[in-house]
DNA sequence: ATTATATACAACCACATGGTTGTGTTTAAC
DNA sequence: GTTAAACACAACCATGTGGTTGTATATAAT
């Protein structure tokens, strides 16, 4: 119901940050699709170096989207798809303050005890 | 279908980002939410330059968040709801990518025409 | 044992971001 | 017609971002 608190702010502010990168968002729908993903093996498929990569899924890792697991020298990279929900949870609130202006209208008319000034 | 495409990462790039701000999304759920807001009144809540506040309202603008609607000496801040919904839409593909690796298997059993290698 | 692979991490760079102040312009209020 | 309000816009600044290269370390392959 409450849509921002102080608390999460900026959770959301990596969260969305982490998403507002093409490779990042990439690199998520990989890993969420089910590519078994070391760092090594996501870095071949894009024109940076494995250092860039490495980065990146530093960043995804911090904003909540990614794990990494420990499996010999490689490190598996692992989706984590309830932090996706979160944000998405946001938006659909956003969205609805938006469908709120409406209804609210008519509450308010139908309503008594939305009658206090 | 199509998750990604060439086409418009940079404007989901753009998207993102401007979500990626407190006082960002805060501006959006507020002219979202009806609040008629010339930019000197969105202004007045936050603590920074007026200046500060139309330049993050400029972000807003380009991201396709908001569009300013001019009325006298006023710009009437107007939010775009459609554009949180494509946002939305991106995260929901993502998450449904998740779901496809279970549903996958259970179809690949099931339907024989999945069986081309 | 040596070599190659996979990763971590630091230093560095050009550019973007989020803020500031200052100046100018248009419109409203007196 | 002055003054004040609301905005646009530029210059500036500290810090962050997205990339690079280089060095170090642990594990796997030979």
């Amino acid at each position: 119901m409450v849509v921002f608190n102080e608390r999460d702010s900026d959770d959301l502010d990596q969260l969305f940050h982490a998403l507002a990168n093409r490779t990042r968002r990439d690199i998520v729908a990989r890993v969420l699709g089910g590519e078994v993903a070391p760092i090594s093996v996501l870095a071949d498929r894009y024109e940076m170096s494995f250092a860039a990569v490495q980065k990146h899924v530093a960043v995804l890792e911090d904003a909540g989207l990614v794990t990494k697991r420990r499996s010999g020298r490689k490190r598996i990279v692992h989706g984590n798809p309830e932090r996706l929900g979160e944000a998405r949870q946001l938006l659909a609130e956003l969205e609805e303050l938006w469908h709120a202006r409406f209804s609210q209208i008519d509450a308010v008319l139908d309503d008594p005890t939305t009658n206090e000034e």
